[in-house]
DNA sequence: GAGTGCGTATAAG
DNA sequence: CTTATACGCACTC
């Protein structure tokens, strides 16, 4: 049983489901409301019961972007490597940012940049899992699956005040 | 096996 | 600053 609901965030509104084990997707919104859906879809299938819950949501909403909890159980599946890079990425301390070339380096793998980054777009739990906090190594925000502008924002708002 | 990607370094226009 | 070239490797088809 899969329970997602709907928020909003000083970033937008996103989509947040849950297994009984924690967070499986968080992704915000923006323009592509029906191709996020549409990733649901076809990661979960469309036999996997679901159960609407924005009440659930909104806490989330809550603990994320006011009390601004990092801690969250997570609940993710999918390639060795990629659950490799996703657990990295949870090791970066709130408001650094480091390059892909940087990230491969730290996990062994310093020819493995670009597979790397691809990992990191796969992430699916926008946030909790910072993928945002991965730049260039020239220092530029780079590419971002939910929009550069988002990713710049979450930077400057993680870097501001507690 | 071929094509692709949230990259990077270097060379050139 | 914007292309071009090459390297790299996990992932998808």
């Amino acid at each position: 049983m899969i329970r997602y609901g709907y928020a909003d965030s000083p970033f937008g509104p996103f989509i947040v489901a849950c297994t009984e084990e924690g967070i499986c997707d968080l992704q915000f919104l923006g323009n592509n409301k029906r191709q996020v859906i549409h990733e649901l879809g076809t990661r979960w299938g469309v036999y996997t019961p679901t159960e609407a819950d924005n009440e659930m949501a909104a806490q989330i909403a809550r603990q994320i972007f006011q009390e601004r909890k990092t801690d969250l159980p997570l609940s993710l599946s999918d390639t060795d490597f990629r659950m490799r890079v996703w657990q990295e990425l949870r090791s970066i301390p709130k408001g650094c940012t480091v390059s892909y070339a940087s990230l491969a380096a730290r996990m062994g793998m310093p020819t493995a940049t670009r597979a790397v980054a691809s990992a990191v777009a796969a992430n699916p739990v926008a946030v909790l899992v910072p993928c945002h906090r991965v730049i260039h190594s020239d220092g530029s925000i780079g590419e971002y699956h939910w929009g550069a502008d988002i990713k710049k924002a979450l930077i400057e708002w993680e870097q501001s005040e507690v």
